[in-house]
DNA sequence: TTGGTATTTAACCGAGTAGTTATTTAACTG
DNA sequence: CAGTTAAATAACTACTCGGTTAAATACCAA
């Protein structure tokens, strides 16, 4: 997908990825992202440029200034992109007494006696 | 994080990507790899490097072969970092009925009935 | 040792990136 | 209007990146 490669590039700079956690503290001007870096003014609008464009942030008009915010479309891919590959890493995968817990906590009283199937992906749990 | 720049960058190459999705069927080698690609041996080889370079994959020697596999511990950064924008996309954030939803599955009969407090975050629901 | 297979390294090229300074656009203000 | 502030654009430079081909390395097998 196109845009992931945006995304993935938009991420792997720091600077940008440091803007993201200010903004995530809330919606500012590019004064404002620019203060905490020693860079000078076109460099943070190029930066701002580079997010915009991997549907990270985006910008509105409030008189001169052009307040950020973050677009979260593009996270998601990323989180959703990732799933494909939670069981590499996430604990409460591919083991079976976490997912008999799991199992126990949404069905009470249905909770499997005999040994159970092996456990493929319980990565969908999480959405709800 | 200095290893967050290399595993997005990595990251932000299809090929790469598809490298990745391969080794999430199981190891293999590099012959094996770069049969999809319309790109030298090289190339892959090249690519082969920058993911081992991010910690995505790592490799070993079996003879002539240096089968690859995903190596998890970079994911599981991309992930936690994630962790602090998932509000931003996840619906079962900042909603006071999934978040209802939730305090019943874990703790059934505990169920508050009155009116909730504040969703802040939830997020480590999903790590257990 | 000679040869075959798998993979990496070296040297190079064209395109893209992250920064700079100087200039320009856009909007408010007196 | 002129002046000020916020931000973007232009033009340039140094460096990185993704690809190439040709050569080198590592291991097995006869």
């Amino acid at each position: 997908m196109k845009t992931l490669d945006a995304t993935f590039s938009a991420l792997a700079d720091p600077t940008r990825r440091a803007i993201l956690a200010r903004l995530a503290l809330g919606e500012t001007s590019v004064m404002e992202l620019a203060k905490p870096f020693a860079m000078s003014l076109p460099a943070v609008s190029k930066h701002l440029k580079v997010l915009e464009h991997a549907g990270l942030i985006a910008r509105s008009r409030e008189a001169q200034w052009r307040p950020c915010r973050i677009e979260p479309r593009a996270l998601k891919q990323v989180d959703d992109w990732l799933e494909h590959y939670r069981r590499f890493y996430d604990e409460s995968f591919d083991r079976l007494g976490d997912y008999l817990k799991k199992l126990q906590a949404k069905e009470p009283g249905k909770a499997p006696k005999g040994k159970a199937p092996k456990v493929v992906s319980t990565a969908h749990d999480r959405k709800k």
